[in-house]
DNA sequence: CGAACGTCTTGAATCGGTTCAATAATAGGC
DNA sequence: GCCTATTATTGAACCGATTCAAGACGTTCG
């Protein structure tokens, strides 16, 4: 099998017409006379001509036109995380109508991740920060490409980034628990900081790694102290967002002298598991206990019951970013997208 | 910002030291004494050189190191589908293993298609032929690239390919409904050929486009011939795999004299689809009637009740596809891989 | 002291195209 | 017919690296 064999040089040499016009042929065809056009068109054909390699192209014009999508988590986390799944499915869109190509780009370890981020054959990246957030945004900046980062992460105004007040939205959710009657509330947390489990005080909120966390906590606070509620009341758990972490959150959270009539979960994830974990143990939600949830994943709208939560437009965020690499004109580019409160049917009166 | 600006060869000048030098330090730093290495490093560091543009290397070093995954589905196909999402997890699985890059190509219409695949910059392509699988394997073919494609569609025996046992698989569904008792059948059929929808004759079947379509049809009919089950008896409608033609092809099979007891789905999201119509109508599956799905997604073991169905390995489908590129020798690759029945709760014995 | 050997380094070729200024060919106008 | 536009084609430079045969330098050994 003749493979790779043939170049664009070797047809036009056929052909009997220069490189130049050969090349023409293919991408400017308006160029060359029809004849001519036809000819080397023939040749080609003959030859076995694969036509005008990428690669050659690549070189010369300096854009790939694609994206990277990075992550630090394994690369099958891009198509079954949910939030990843809805933020994908933004980016597609945007790549789509742009006529953008998608490269995905991820690994376990750092040395690899840098590696691929090293040799990615994309004019910029979308930086999913979920965990270690930081090294990947300092392995895509040696890049130099244009890059946007997901999850603001630690405020660093120097870097380009996308993301949603995770502040207000926290607010809303208490609030919205507030005006429900409850007093006594519990809070599911996602990590303050990498892989941290267990009950967490003030101190660990304030040195938390990841502001995502910290803003919701502060979020839920201040609401929930305009109505009179000390935080200091509040059992706080910092789960891994596994099933069993929230098991034993749940356990922390449910163990005190007067257990909470209404659950915040930071992530529509840490939300789910704890309903069901809510059923097995012969809670009724909404009317033993309500649950608010955070990011407004799909799913969230298809359990049982349907789930109370802070709305993201994860989708929109995919698009902005996609649109934000694409039209990059060098600038930083940061923006926080509004948050909104989905009220189903998890969340009730206290004792409704 | 000087973005690009900065070149091997400048680094290599401002060392002091030649081009071929200032590479190695980069690519085969053992090669270059550590002093040298060192002041190299220095002053790219000073003048901020990125490292080895990967395009310079793809040229030369002429692999991507990157698979690209094609359909003529729009891109989001791959964040949304069911059966894709799976798939993908197999072949990320095995990118990540061997830590190749993974690019998403596709595209609405086909002439963008045709320039998406001929500019990806990839050392080969997985097919996922859905709809219109001839042409995306036309395209590809062009680019003379190795690639497998994923469902075996015409039996072009010339073209790598990656399939199950259809026929088999619909065998297996048929003789679990034959031997709980069932007599009376409707077939829920996926395309037959594309963008059709109704009730099919056997002239349909025998001429359809798609080979996994009739070769289940096939299956089915063979399996229940030995109990004595005459094919002209059973309705069968070609959907579209959308809910109305789901309903469509429901109100078709149920509407005979003496309907059927079992449901014989050729994909799981039609049975399930199917499931969702028939609660909706005062159906109890199993009692009532019992539903078989085809392909093993995985919300088939979570919707109410529980599919029984038959089961693809679909993510070790995307696994030998990458193994396949990644290891092509020239050669033409076919494989075909064993399907289960996995029996849950939407069967039982007619009238139990 | 010279030969033989290792270790680094160099310079040039190469990968496969695109682009653009310059040139050639053709057509059109008077 | 001659001059000017217009259109097609050419040839060479260039994109940014890697690679490898050949050369430089320093050591070791007889």
């Amino acid at each position: 099998m003749a493979r790779d064999l043939v170049r664009l040089s070797d047809v036009a040499k056929a052909a009997g017409v220069s490189q130049g016009t050969a090349s023409n042929v293919f991408s400017r065809p308006d160029l060359v006379r029809p004849e001519v056009r036809e000819r080397v068109h023939k040749t080609a054909r003959e030859l076995g001509y694969a036509g005008p390699d990428p690669r050659g192209r690549l070189l010369r014009a300096g854009k790939s036109n694609a994206i990277g999508v990075a992550t630090a988590e394994p690369l099958s986390y891009f198509f079954e995380d949910p939030f990843a799944r809805v933020l994908m499915q933004g980016i597609s869109e945007a790549c789509d109508a742009r006529g953008a190509g998608l490269a995905l780009v991820s690994a376990r370890n750092s040395e690899r991740l840098s590696w691929n981020i090293q040799s990615a054959l994309v004019d910029g990246f979308v930086l999913l920060c979920i965990e270690n957030g930081e090294k990947l945004v300092e392995l895509t900046r040696e890049r130099q490409l244009p890059f946007v980062a997901l999850a603001l992460g630690k405020p660093d105004d120097t870097i380009s980034a996308i993301g949603v007040d995770d502040y207000a939205g926290a607010q809303m959710a208490a609030r919205h628990l507030a005006q429900l009657g409850h007093r006594r509330f519990g809070i599911l947390a996602i990590e303050f900081d990498e892989a941290h489990e267990g009950p967490v005080n003030g101190a660990a909120i304030a040195g938390a790694t990841y502001s995502t966390a910290r803003d919701r906590a502060y979020g839920y606070f201040e609401e929930l102290a305009l109505y009179g509620i000390d935080r200091e009341t509040i059992p706080i758990y910092e789960t891994r967002s596994t099933a069993d972490s929230v098991r034993r959150g749940l356990d922390h959270i449910l163990s005190g002298a007067e257990p909470p009539t209404a659950i915040l979960a930071m992530s529509d994830r840490v939300a789910m598991f704890a309903l069901e974990m809510l059923a097995e143990r012969g809670f009724r939600v909404p009317q033993d206990i309500s649950v608010v949830g955070f990011d407004g994943v799909p799913e969230a709208a298809t359990v049982n019951p349907p789930l109370t939560t802070v709305v993201q437009p994860i989708a929109e965020i995919g698009r902005r970013a996609v649109k934000t690499i694409l039209e990059h004109d060098g600038s930083v580019h940061r923006e926080s997208l509004p948050l909104e409160l989905m009220v189903r049917n998890s969340t009730a009166g206290p004792g409704a």
